[in-house]
RNA sequence: GGGCCGGUGGUCUAGCGGCUAUGACAUUACCCUUACAAGGUAAGAAUCGGCGGUUCGAAUCCGCCUCGGCCCACCA
């Protein structure tokens, strides 16, 4: 059934995003999942409360632009395809790797957006295409386009830049990352312990090395200043076992006494550390890697081999000789790991091209303080990322599957030309057509590299708001209303958009941030494939339906305070809430008034009181829902439906509904009245709960009002005001309930004489009819029950 | 090593200076009540991670410790 609502409003196009409308704009800047597999229960979680903000908004007058976004570029896309279709890029054709790429989006593509279909999200269109709102895809024509347009400016402005630095290299996919893209891993190695001579000396010194197969790099040794054990070495030059290789000797703070041997040798090119070290002392390093990760011709011996082969070699070679004395076990240490690949990193010189960011960071500083984030945890975050950046953005990427860096060089003289902004360009394999502005030469080179994807994914905001395509658009509509993305890309996605869309356009390109946590599994952990905890949302959809998805992601908690732990029986509960939604209205449904009949109304006192009590649900509503917050008023509507409206006000005013017990007559505008109140409180209730349940509301709004709920306005608020305390109210009924449960005496037997509270007074009369009591007397606070 | 967040009945959670500490799920008992047994009514179940301090009064504030989780950092 819910997937038949499902498709009307997607047939529906009146819901699509109209961008000549007159009313205000809502933009949600959906972070644009990569489909290189099926969507994860975190997608369906964080996009279906999209869902909820997008639909609150349109019931707040706002026209939502909503669309969604599909990452199809960089290495996620090509790890999954060589894995997938089991083979080696770097071993192919460049033309034959984008075919796997193209070959598996075509194949996941439509399964993703089924997926967001299933869970009932409606985005403001769903075509994909170049208009505004419709779903993009981040390799599409016009998108790269303008990720290289975005490059020429940049580069215009004299933001970008080439370098020769040393990058972190990833050898198994053979391009330059980012820091942002490393992780730390706790990897446990092993010290091995080998001898280094002293000149014109017998003396041997034992060193600790995790990297025997970089012993060719060494440069210098160096020991704490406090080392007694090592002062006599104090200038003196060391020999290199293997390689009899002169390095000098020196005390030097940065070695620790108790650490290995206390003593160290400095490589060029092991770790930042030792880069660092190499520039602090003015040596030349030695560059041993290779791009491929394997050793070249300074490695002697060594070259052509992979570090890790070479790391076996070289002890091989020491312990012959004798020069290797210990091999121990070392503590786990952490280890700079590449994020897409899980290769360690090795430290590597390649030119590469920069956007500069260092400069910026006080900037960046001031416009992280004006986003609004709706969690400080996550500011904090942003703002200690920004602390940490020390180098320069590397944009370029040495793989295919994404942008190409739209630069061609002179053959001759090796000037660059930029491509015409505006078009999309492949400058590997199309030819430039024009002459050299410095030496007049005709034939030119395309650049081979590609830009990390980030530096795509961080025009999103720019692209939806149609910076450059609809520009009179673009400005009308800037800034962003809001940014939703997950707490683990705060130092990607969300740090490269506020750059780079602040170094291009001047402007902070959003004004609020939700920034989401995780879905955890039961026991709390994160879900990760290899742990083989993940959950398949499509699972969960078909058992408990998606209605009961959308309603435990509200029930559950706040997303951008804390993780869910996705437990199935929490997500099943929170369904049942549903069950009093649809009986409620069932009953409701079984009263109805002709037009006459809604003329002669006379509103009793309950009447009021149920209305006054709506109207507070509705307005805590709005407040929260605007400010992000789900959880807090729906669950205050739940409990208002089941407590307040059904357990009492429903029973207290049935007799009068039906008004067909002679012993108790109501009049016809007494009856008239309670039905109207029923249907009116129900009414603002669908109407509250709609954004979350929006698909069953839908459904029982149709059938009791005839109008489409996700049209409506949110419900207006009302002055009603009611001498009833409700509380008095609520305890009393429960205090006759539980009274005749004592006695053991049936709810419809009667009951000789009550006294209940003084404010109650004003609906005696349904007091009696509903709990079936002869005399009623309202004295003060308490209440009392005679039974017989 | 630095930082952040959290530890409340079996499980999850509210409270964040003041009456016998919320609520949900689960458990148990009873109940067909003119919408609802996928329901209702009730019961049992927590010395609020530990220790110390501030206070007339602490789950709540402070300090130390401990256990989880996350983020960051150049250590051989």
């Amino acid at each position: 059934m819910e997937i038949n609502i499902f498709e009307e409003w997607k047939n529906d196009e009146e819901y699509n995003f109209n961008e000549k409308t007159d009313k205000k704009i809502f933009s949600i800047d959906t972070p644009p999942p990569y489909i290189n597999s099926p969507i994860h229960i975190g997608h369906a979680a964080t996009y279906t409360i999209m869902d909820f903000i997008a639909r609150f908004r349109r019931m707040n007058g706002f026209e939502v632009l909503f669309p969604l976004g599909l990452d199809q570029n960089g290495l996620p896309i090509e790890i999954s395809a060589e894995k997938k279709y089991n083979v080696n890029f770097t071993k192919i054709t460049r033309e034959e790797a984008i075919k796997y790429c193209r070959k598996l989006l075509n194949e996941t593509t439509a399964e993703s957006i089924d997926s967001f279909f299933k869970c009932g999200i409606r985005f403001s269109s769903w075509e994909k295409g170049e208009k505004i709102s419709n779903i993009y895809e981040t390799d599409s024509n016009s998108y790269r386009a303008l990720t290289q347009a975005t490059f020429i400016d940049l580069w215009n402005k004299g933001l970008i830049y080439e370098a020769n630095k040393v990058v972190n290299w990833d050898p198994k996919l053979q391009t330059t990352v980012a820091d942002s893209e490393i992780i730390y891993e706790d990897r446990k190695g092993f010290f091995y312990d080998i001898v280094f001579k002293v000149k014109d000396s017998n003396e041997e010194v034992i060193i600790g090395t995790t990297r025997p197969e970089l012993v060719c790099t060494c440069g210098m040794v160096i020991f704490n200043p406090k080392d007694e054990r090592y002062k006599h070495l104090e200038g003196k030059k060391l020999i290199t076992p293997f390689f009899n290789k002169e390095v000098p000797c020196k005390a030097h703070p940065s070695a620790e006494m108790n650490k290995g041997t206390g003593i160290m040798m400095m490589c060029s090119y092991g770790d930042l550390t030792d880069i660092r070290f190499f520039m602090e002392q003015g040596l030349i390093g030695k560059i041993t890697i290779n791009k491929d990760g394997t050793l070249n011709e300074n490695a002697g011996v060594l070259q052509g081999l992979i570090i890790i082969e070479a790391r076996k070699k070289i002890v091989e070679e020491l312990q012959s000789k004798g020069l290797l004395k210990k091999i121990t076990p070392t503590q786990a240490h952490r280890t700079p790991i590449s994020e897409r690949s899980n290769a360690a990193i090795e430290f590597i010189e390649m030119p590469e091209l920069y956007l500069k960011q260092v400069k910026f960071k006080q900037k960046m500083r001031e416009i992280t303080e004006k986003v609004n984030f709706t969690n400080p945890v996550a500011k904090q975050i942003l703002l200690d990322w920004i602390d940490t950046v020390s180098i320069d953005w590397p944009i370029t990427r040495r793989r295919f599957y994404a942008t190409e860096v739209p630069v061609w060089y002179c053959d001759k003289c090796n000037e660059p030309v930029l491509a015409k902004k505006g078009e999309y360009v492949q400058p590997w394999k199309q030819k430039y057509n024009g002459a050299c502005k410095k030496c007049n030469n005709k034939t030119f080179h395309g650049d081979p590299r590609v830009f990390d994807t980030w530096f795509d994914s961080s025009i999103s905001p720019l692209y939806i708001l149609g910076y450059e395509r609809y520009q009179k658009f673009f400005e009308k509509n800037t800034p962003c209303s809001l940014r939703p993305q997950g707490k683990e890309i705060i130092r990607t996605w969300l740090y490269y958009t506020l750059l780079k869309d602040y170094l291009l356009t001047e402007k902070i390109i959003f004004k609020d941030a939700w920034i989401h946590q995780h879905i955890v599994d039961e026991k709390g952990y994160k879900m990760s494939k290899s742990k083989g905890n993940s959950i398949d949302p499509h699972m969960i959809l078909e058992k408990y339906s998606a209605s009961s998805f959308r309603i435990w992601c509200a029930v559950e908690g706040n997303l951008d305070k804390n993780d869910f732990k996705c437990s199935f029986n929490r997500i099943q509960n929170a369904g049942k809430n549903l069950e009093k939604i649809w009986n409620v209205s069932k009953f409701v449904s079984m009263f109805e008034l002709t037009k006459e009949q809604e003329k002669n109304i006379e509103l009793m006192e309950v009447d009021k009181w149920i209305l006054s009590e709506s109207n507070k649900i509705v307005q805590e509503a709005k407040k929260g829902f605007n400010n992000y917050d789900f959880h807090n008023p729906t669950v205050n509507a739940i409990n208002f439906i089941r407590d307040e409206f059904a357990s009492n006000y429903v029973e207290i005013v049935k007799r009068r509904a039906y008004n067909n017990d002679p012993k108790i007559k109501f009049s016809d505008a007494q009856r008239n009245a309670a039905v109207k109140t029923l249907r009116d409180v129900l009414k603002i209730i669908l109407e509250v709960l709609a954004p979350v349940n929006a698909a069953m509301n839908y459904y029982l709004y149709k059938e009791l009002f005839k109008k489409d709920i996700h049209k409506q306005k949110w419900p207006e608020k009302n002055n009603i005001t009611t001498k009833l305390v409700g509380t008095e109210l609520l305890e009393f009924n429960s205090a006759i309930w539980k009274a005749k449960k004592e006695n053991n005496i049936s709810l419809k037997d009667s009951l000789k004489k009550v006294i209940a509270p003084k404010s109650l007074e004003p609906i005696s009369m349904e007091l009696k009819a509903m709990h079936n009591i002869l005399e009623i007397d309202f004295i003060g606070k308490k209440t009392k029950i005679e039974v017989n």
